[in-house]
DNA sequence: CCGGGAAGTCAACACTTGTTGACAACTGCC
DNA sequence: GGCAGTTGTCAACAAGTGTTGACTTCCCGG
């Protein structure tokens, strides 16, 4: 067990943690590598380029586990999903803050925006079903973004501090609103 | 009337529709300059820097309107003020555009989230008043810039068609949960 | 031992960035 | 007209960017 890390997973690793909080525009290759304690041309070398790097970090993400959650268990396992990595990965980086540090990437907004749509958006509507799923299903996911938001990016001090409990409880109380709306 | 507008307003009004939309590290002078048909050293000439320039943007936004609407209207001035910019400029780009792009930002980021505390989350716990009032501000943010972030910048489906008043009611929804929840 | 391929290092490239200073053009006042 | 002050233009700079290619170092099968 425990075998020794190789360069090009420590450079993987180094990208997933910066990309994913920092946003890809705002990462260089230098600052990976420097991370990673290896030199930048290995970059293009691995990866075959800055993009491929990052696309990289994107090829191994899970399916969302709150999508297979039971109808019950739907409204927890989505609060916990933002408070709490969902991917096998132990760093602070994960899904969903990579998602919102990348939408307005000049480069990368567009492939990021597909994946909400695709692997988020649509899925969740599917699973919801009645009427107005897909509406319900966007502001359901406007509850969780929106509180990761002002907790985490804009670190608001009535939320910052918070426990686990309380920003689950908090979710899941926007979340429920979202579930029920009917115009 | 319509007097010639100046070579300084052009730049700041270029800045203001790039830097609140795009974000401050994601725009040049240059783009600035190119869009304003001015020469990028007229930027460090006029407003000293860069930054000055992006300051020079912040300076003149507004308090937000729904901090001084009557309580019974403070649900539909927070749903009006988000699909509807509240300042004078006539152009898309709008207070809750320029934080949400500019949040992430490595330079400006910190600036940002002051304001957002300080000019949003703070007044508006002051006005609700009552029992956690600071979460319940914070929560209300959090919906109001969960749609945002749905609608305009991931652009899901669901939302990006919608006309204003179907917008504006799924806000006023979850704003309503929000403003209702106590442990 | 030895040759080949993988792994890593380093310098250099073309390009973009913000900023500066020298210079030209224009305006209004004496 | 002559002159000062503003306004705009242009070239250049130092720093940082992604990427490439040549080079050395290491390891392992023959």
């Amino acid at each position: 067990m425990n075998q020794p890390i190789s360069t090009q997973e420590k450079l993987l690793s180094a990208a997933r943690n910066l990309f994913w909080t920092r946003g890809y525009s705002n990462v260089s290759v230098r600052d990976i590598a420097k991370d990673a304690g290896a030199d930048a041309a290995l970059v293009s070398r691995y990866f075959g380029s800055k993009q491929g790097l990052f696309e990289a970090t994107l090829s191994e993400i899970p399916p969302w586990p709150a999508l297979n959650a039971a109808p019950g268990d739907l409204l927890d396992a989505a609060a916990a999903s933002f408070s709490r990595p969902f991917d096998p990965c132990a760093d602070q980086a994960n899904p969903f803050t990579m998602l919102m540090a990348n939408v307005n990437d000049p480069e990368m907004g567009q492939t990021v925006r597909e994946m909400v749509q695709r692997h988020l958006a649509d899925p969740l509507a599917e699973k919801l079903g009645g009427p107005k799923a897909d509406t319900r299903a966007a502001m359901l996911l406007g509850a969780l973004f929106g509180m990761a938001l002002m907790r985490k990016h804009f670190q608001l001090e009535a939320l910052a501090s918070g426990s686990v409990n309380e920003i689950e409880a908090q979710i899941r109380h926007l979340a429920q609103a979202a579930m029920r709306f009917a115009e």
